[in-house]
RNA sequence: CGGGGCGUAGCGCAGUUUGGUAGCGCGCUUGGUUCGGGACCAAGAGGUCGCGAGUUCAAAUCUCGCCGCUCCGACCA
C-alpha cells in the first residue's frame, strides 16, 4: 500500500476531526477514495494485481443494486441465464472490430491440468461472442424473437491501471443480450434499457446522469451505436455508469444468427447488448461521500438506520431492554433495515463515528434520559440534523425521514452537476476549465474525429456523450470553428 | 506500457545513510472501572522485515532480479 502522510493529526483533544485516518477530499481526492473503501471494509486488495475481495459491507451494496435492477430487468420481459466463463479464442476473433477492441486486455488460458490446450481459451472480457454462438443455434424462426436474456457474472479485462471498483481486472456486472426482428425494435430496446438505467441510478442511487450517444471513437468495439449514461463525480471528473449498444447485424452476420421470417426469407437478427457493473459502487462513493466517509442513499444502504444505546451504569439493563424492544417494533412496523449496535466495550462516540464512516443514513440514540420521556434522538448522516422523536411516532416518521434524505441526496448531487456544467464556444476557456475545475463542458462539435482527438490531446477531456434532443447552442465547432453538427458533453473521465 | 513514491506485527510508522540477535503508537486478547461525539488502568499475544538470488563471519540495512500498492502520462464497464 502506498504511503500517505496527509493525515491531519488532530491530536487527542475534542476537536472536530472525529473520523481519523481518512484523508480529506480537498487534500487528495484519490487517497480519500482509497481510504474510504479500505476503512469501511468494502474491499481488500488481492495478491493478484488489479484484483480485490469485495467484503461483506461492499457486497451488501452490490446485492441491493442487483435486487433493484434485476427486478426492473425482469419487469421489462428479460430472463436470466448463465453462459460459460471460457470462450474459444477463435470465437472471439470472428468479429473484426470486436477482437481489435478487446485483444489488448484478454486473459488467455493455454493449459488445462498438465496438458497444453489445442486451442487457447479466452476468459470472457464480455460475452457477445460466446452468446452469439449459442444464439445461432437457438434462433430459427421469427417466432423465436425477440430473444431477451440477461446474465449476472464476472468478467476479466487485463487492465494496466486499476482502481478499486472503478477499474479492476476482474469485475462483476450484468450483461443483457437481445435479438430482434427489425432494426427499429433493436434500437428501441437499446434506448429502453438506457432509460431503465437512468431511472435506476436517479431514483435508487440518487445519482443524476446525462444520457446520450457515444461518438464513433468512444463506442463499443463491434457496435453500430453505443448509448451511455454519464455521472459527474465530486472531483469534477465524469464516470461512464452504464452503456447500452445497438449491435446492428455485425455479430449476426459473422455468427450466422438467422431466422426464417413470415415472408419465407432468411434474415439476420438485429441485436443489442447492455451492462452495468460494480463500478456503480465507485460512483456511489464518489457522488455522495464526504470527509467522514460514505454517505449512502437509503434505497441502496444495506442498513438504513442504526440504534446506539447509551449505557450508563445504573440504567444499563433498562436501556438495553428498551432498545431491543424498540428495534424489533421498528423493524416490523416501519419496515426499515435497522440494526441495534449493542456491542459493549465501545463508547457511544466511537460507534457514532464508525457508522457515519460507513454511511448509514440515520442514527437513533437511546439513552437514560430518553428512557424517562419515551423518546429517541435521530440524527441524519448527510447533514447532521438532529430531532427528538417519541417512540410512538417513530414507525411513521422514520420512513419519511429516509425518503426525505434520499431526495435531498439526489437534489444535492444534481445541483453539484449543474453548477459544474459550463457551456460555451470558447476553446481557450474550455482548456482552462479542463485544466483547473473540470466538470462538464457543453459545446458544439463538427462531428470530425480530428477535432475530438485534438481536444483530447490538448485538454485531456473526451466527448462523454451526445445528449438526446438538444438544440445547438453555438453554430460553430468548439475546436475548428467550422459548421457544427452536434451538441456534446466534454469532460475528463475516469 | 513509460516516469516518480512506497513495501518492517491487523493499521500507521521508526530503524536502512555508517551491516552486529527488531522497536513505538493504535488496534487485538484477558480482567476491572466506564459509556449523550473515537474512555481509563493492569497484564498479555502477535513479525520468514514483499518475494528470490548474491556479497559477508554476520543483511530489515549493501547489490541484482521479480512482485504488489500508489500517483502522473498513452488504452478501457
Amino acid at each position: 500500500m502506498g504511503q500517505q502522510s496527509s493525515r491531519t493529526s488532530a491530536g487527542k483533544g475534542k476537536g472536530k476531526e472525529f473520523v481519523k485516518e481518512i484523508t480529506p477530499q480537498a487534500v487528495d481526492y484519490s487517497q480519500w477514495y482509497i481510504d474510504v473503501v479500505l476503512k469501511t471494509e468494502m474491499m481488500d486488495y488481492a495478491p493478484v494485481k488489479g484484483c480485490m475481495a469485495i467484503r461483506p459491507y461492499g457486497y451488501a451494496i452490490w446485492e441491493k443494486i442487483q435486487e433493484l435492477l434485476d427486478r426492473r430487468i425482469k419487469e421489462t420481459g428479460h430472463q436470466n441465464a448463465y453462459f460459460p466463463l471460457f470462450i474459444p479464442q477463435q470465437l472471439l476473433q470472428k468479429e473484426a472490430a470486436h477482437v481489435e477492441g478487446f485483444a489488448p486486455e484478454v486473459a488467455l488460458v493455454t493449459r488445462g491440468g498438465d496438458e497444453k490446450l489445442s486451442e487457447p481459451l479466452v476468459v470472457r472480457p464480455t460475452s457477445e461472442a460466446i452468446i452469439c454462438d449459442f444464439y445461432s443455434r437457438w434462433i430459427q424462426s421469427w417466432r423465436d424473437l425477440p430473444l431477451l436474456i440477461n446474465q449476472w457474472c464476472n468478467v476479466v479485462r487485463w487492465e494496466k491501471v486499476t482502481r478499486p471498483f472503478l477499474r479492476t481486472s476482474e469485475f462483476l456486472w450484468q450483461e443483457g443480450h437481445t435479438c430482434h426482428r427489425t432494426e427499429e425494435e433493436a434500437e428501441a430496446e437499446a434506448l429502453k434499457i438506457l432509460g431503465l438505467y437512468q431511472e435506476f441510478l436517479e431514483t435508487e442511487m440518487a445519482i443524476p446522469v446525462i444520457a446520450g450517444r457515444k461518438s464513433e471513437r468512444e463506442k463499443f468495439a463491434g457496435a453500430l451505436r453505443t448509448y451511455t449514461i454519464e455521472g459527474l463525480m465530486r472531483d469534477g471528473r465524469a464516470l461512464q455508469a452504464g452503456t447500452s449498444h445497438n449491435l446492428g447485424q455485425h455479430f449476426a452476420r459473422v455468427f450466422d444468427i438467422t431466422y426464417l421470417d413470415q415472408d419465407d426469407t432468411l434474415k439476420y437478427v438485429w441485436q443489442t447488448s447492455w451492462g452495468v457493473s460494480t463500478r456503480l459502487i465507485g460512483a456511489l462513493i464518489m457522488v455522495h461521500g464526504d470527509d467522514r466517509g460514505l454517505v449512502l442513499p437509503p434505497q441502496i444502504a444495506p442498513l438504513q438506520a442504526v440504534m446506539v444505546p447509551i449505557l450508563s451504569k445504573k440504567a444499563k439493563d433498562e436501556v438495553l431492554a428498551a432498545a431491543h424492544r424498540l428495534t424489533g417494533i421498528l423493524q416490523q412496523q416501519a419496515g426499515i433495515r435497522l440494526k441495534l449496535d449493542d456491542r459493549e466495550g465501545y463508547s457511544p462516540g466511537w460507534k457514532f463515528n464508525e457508522w457515519e464512516m460507513k454511511g448509514v443514513p440515520l442514527r437513533i440514540e437511546l439513552g437514560p434520559r430518553d428512557l424517562q420521556k419515551e423518546q429517541v434522538v435521530v440524527v441524519r448522516r448527510d447533514n447532521g440534523d438532529k430531532e427528538t422523536l417519541s417512540w410512538t411516532e417513530l414507525p411513521r416518521r422514520l420512513p419519511l425521514l429516509l425518503d426525505q434524505l434520499q431526495e435531498d441526496l439526489y437534489r444535492r448531487a444534481l445541483q453539484y452537476q449543474q453548477e459544474h456544467t459550463r457551456s460555451g464556444a470558447d476553446y481557450d476557456e474550455f482548456l482552462q476549465v479542463m485544466e483547473h475545475d473540470y466538470g462538464f463542458y457543453v459545446a458544439s462539435w463538427c462531428g470530425r474525429e480530428e477535432c475530438e482527438l485534438k481536444a483530447k490531446e490538448e485538454s485531456k477531456a473526451t466527448i462523454r456523450c451526445i445528449p438526446f434532443n438538444r438544440q445547438l447552442e453555438h453554430e460553430s465547432c468548439l475546436v475548428c470553428g467550422e459548421k457544427a453538427a452536434e451538441l456534446v458533453y466534454f469532460a475528463r473521465a475516469y
